[in-house]
DNA sequence: GTTCAAGGCCAT
DNA sequence: ATGGCCTTGAAC
């Protein structure tokens, strides 16, 4: 019932459950690291079949490409990995991810209001909507998660690639190297400037 | 002082 | 390499 007490929602990337906001939108524990790794340390994979690989719980860690284009595709972000590894504070999305919070909660607030109950029969008389909190009547539930997000169009996500967009997405060093799968070493090498990007933490 | 998402740690 | 748990720290 307690939309708050359990965060019922499923990972959009793996279906399992959702720790909270992670790069973007909710998402589970395990995707956050993984898509933190990821970007992190600049790995590349590759899809040993056509990019059509299943993702979820039990297959997760199967296919690491698709895993990542998946993550990608539901919508989580690059720039909100920080390419100088600050830790805490707050980033840009902090209000995207208090409002999207309320949009859920208000619509989760009008289902159990009798919003979808309709009196099974008997009476016809139209039940009065009382909003508990005293909202007004929202006009209509989008639906979709973060609308107000401006999803970047899934081109320009894919690693694959060579251009990236912004903040951590200057893709730290993509000529890094060849043939040799290990970015690694980011602990020991300082990467970058204390870039600023568009990770607008001030 | 409290939040809570971002990074770090480390046992699998 | 994975993922559960811990620490951090600007925004509130
Ligand atoms: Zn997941
Ligand atoms: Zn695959």
């Amino acid at each position: 019932m307690e939309s708050r007490l359990c965060l019922k929602e499923l990972c959009p990337v793996c279906g399992d459950h959702v720790s909270g906001y992670h790069y973007g939108l909710l998402t589970c524990e395990s995707c956050k690291g993984f898509f933190k790794r990821t970007v992190q340390n600049n790995k590349q994979y590759v899809c040993a079949e056509q990019q059509e690989c299943t993702i979820d719980r039990g297959q997760r860690k199967r296919c690491p490409s698709c895993r990542f284009l998946k993550c990608l595709h539901v919508g989580m972000r690059l720039e909100a990995v920080r390419a100088d590894r600050k830790r805490g504070g707050r980033n840009k999305f902090g209000p995207m991810y208090k409002r999207d919070r309320a949009l859920k909660q208000q619509r989760d607030a009008l289902i159990q209001d009798g919003g979808f109950r309709l009196d099974s029969g008997s009476s016809t008389h139209h039940r009065t909507l009382t909003f508990t909190t005293g909202f007004h009547p929202l006009p209509m539930i989008p639906s979709t998660s973060l609308p107000t997000a401006q999803p970047p169009h899934l081109c320009s996500l894919l690693p694959s690639t060579q251009y990236q967009s912004t903040s951590f997405s200057n893709w730290k060093s993509q000529h890094s190297n060849n043939g040799s799968p290990g970015p690694r070493d980011c602990k020991s090498t300082h990467i970058l400037y204390s870039s600023r990007s568009t990770d607008t933490r001030v």
